[in-house]
DNA sequence: GTAGGTGCAAAGAGTTTGCATACGC
DNA sequence: GCGTATGCAAACTCTTTGCACCTAC
């Protein structure tokens, strides 16, 4: 990790008002490299090879902060068991899931604002929320499979 | 559970080429009157009430079997970790659900068929299913809340 | 009668927690 | 130095599995 990329990092964790721990800085720069889904596990394997000294309860107390905090969001992703986290994304995102090399697919554009007030309005229910994602075979998935 | 009823269950599971256990028969009632998410447990609890002698883990084992043969959807709701099931509906549908209550409401209109051809399109992907759910306040615990 | 459904207990996976120690501010 | 982050181990929750027995067909 770059000097100056340690430093971006942690001018992140401050304006989260969180201290900058050395673990904290790793396991946001884990997520924000890949940018997909991981699990605890997932980042915990990945440190350890930077860093032997790191545990796995600390990872889930760091995931635990930063979702709180809102640098990230966990994902309940289809069927699966262990839970998955991603990067916090500026805008409202939609997301294109492979179901077999589990490649992710971000959608900025969101086609239901209007819907969204059309059923607020029908049901009398306030939304604040809304996860939309798309399942299916990615284009480098469809031409390896022949 | 009137006669006629049982009877409408177990054609059911006639249709779906299973046994037609009375374990089977009481969860598929369970989830089919309760018309909502529910965990494992939640039914273990209710079979529970008409007949003692029921175990947990063949109602995960039902449940499995239902989820492969299309009886029933799984649903990997927010970020709740007790996975969660519901009887399959007839039609493609879309949920509103209350972050209070934890109530329901199913949608069946789907404003996304164009849009997912679109997408399909502009990103190379070939898409089997998107999932689409929103995450709110209901009337009824809007007006309680004051 | 046979294939497969079920109960029980034990194991497994994922996650959380208590406590002593280490570290950021 | 104070408050909180962390490592370790143990606990906890949800789910699966092995095996003997039972039930639908």
């Amino acid at each position: 990790m770059t000097t100056q990329r340690k430093e971006a990092l942690r001018i992140r964790l401050d304006e989260a008002k969180l201290k900058k721990t050395r673990h904290r800085t790793m396991v946001l720069d884990v997520l924000d490299q890949e940018n997909t889904f991981l699990s605890a596990d997932d980042i915990y394997l990945k440190l350890k090879q930077e860093d032997a000294s790191v545990s796995l309860s600390t990872v889930y107390r760091i995931l635990e902060t930063f979702v709180q905090t809102g640098l990230v969001s966990p994902i309940a992703l289809d069927d699966t068991k262990p839970m998955l986290y991603e990067i916090a994304h500026a805008h409202h995102a939609h997301h294109l899931i492979c179901r077999q090399c589990h490649k992710v697919i971000h959608v900025e554009h969101c086609p239901l604002e209007h819907y969204e007030t059309r059923l607020e309005k029908a049901h009398g229910f306030t939304i604040d929320e809304h996860r939309l994602n798309f399942y299916g075979v990615c284009e480098a998935c469809a031409n390896t499979d022949q």
